[in-house]
DNA sequence: CAACCGACCTGTTCGC
DNA sequence: TGCGAACAGGTCGGTT
């Protein structure tokens, strides 16, 4: 579910509600949510007594820095959601792991398909250290990417969503970055001009931005909520991902679906030639 | 190295 | 209406 628009917008949003909490107890209600330490007890027993002191993100990671010099990572993988709620509010049946706050809320992870992970380390790097470049970051340059690219000789469309190459992007904004950059999803990465991957930089950075600006998309199923309930806006203003028949909002033409590695992919066949 | 597939899981939607 | 198949925002490991 979540990428990069909505694992930053749920950074932003429990940023605000969560420094200087401090973690009283961790009840794990699903062990095998957590990957570090390999004992879910473990992780139970050492959560409690930190404070959280900032909210960050890494790729599709979640980062919760805790005093102690501890680091809580979560990714939430295809269904994970995570609230914080009054310990009075009734659980939803998919929760977990829940981990009780010194002002009574509770931050709670729910998660229908069990594929979200939690880790409490010493150091990010112990999960993280396999992930490219955050696309977003501004030392990253259009070149980097060009290099990056005339490296490898695979499809454009899985390659983006390659986390080792850059860290954040799904099958929703792989699609729409290269209709963005009127890139073919199957086109070969080392056939780019300098001037082809310019614009896919730009346009994978245009369409993050918009995202974040309306908060990720939640599409109809309501899956990725924001942590008060509310939806992300930037469903509507998606192009392809999702719309295979409807017209692309560019050219007019029909939206075409593809199936590639197992996944959907969506593209304007006029403005995205092969 | 690149591509594909099944696993991991459950819930919802689709097609007959 | 009912029911099984197909599909879903992600990632990993094994095979071709």
């Amino acid at each position: 579910m979540p990428e990069l628009p909505e694992v930053e917008t749920l950074a932003r949003a429990l940023r605000n509600s969560l420094i200087g909490r401090q973690i009283v107890r961790a009840d794990v209600h699903w062990a095998r949510a957590v990957i570090t330490p390999s004992s879910s007890s473990a992780f139970a027993d050492q959560v409690p007594g930190h404070r959280i002191r900032d909210v960050r993100r890494r790729g599709k990671w979640l980062m919760f820095a805790l005093d102690g010099s501890k680091w809580l990572l979560i990714h939430l993988r295809m269904s994970g959601r995570l609230v914080v709620e009054e310990a009075e509010v009734p659980e939803d049946p998919h929760t977990r792991v829940l981990l009780h706050l010194d002002d009574g809320q509770q931050l709670r992870f729910s998660d229908p398909r069990k594929f979200g992970r939690m880790a409490l380390v010493d150091d990010p790097e112990e999960i993280l250290s396999g992930l490219g470049p955050d696309p977003l970051d501004p030392a990253l340059t259009p070149r980097d990417l060009w290099e990056m690219l005339r490296g490898k000789r695979a499809r454009l469309k899985p390659l983006l969503m390659d986390q080792r190459l850059l860290a954040g992007l799904g099958n929703i904004y792989a699609d729409e970055a290269l209709w963005e950059a009127g890139l073919h999803p199957l086109r070969r990465s080392d056939t780019l001009s300098e001037e082809e991957a310019e614009r896919l930089h730009r346009a994978v950075r245009r369409v993050l931005e918009a995202a974040i600006a309306r908060q990720g998309t939640t599409l109809p199923d309501r899956r990725y909520l924001l942590p008060d309930g509310r939806p992300g806006e930037f469903a509507s203003h998606l192009a392809v991902y999702g719309r295979e028949g409807k017209p692309c909002p560019r050219c007019g033409a029909e939206i075409v679906r593809v199936r590639l590695g197992g996944r959907s992919a969506h593209f304007c066949p006029r403005c995205q030639p092969e």
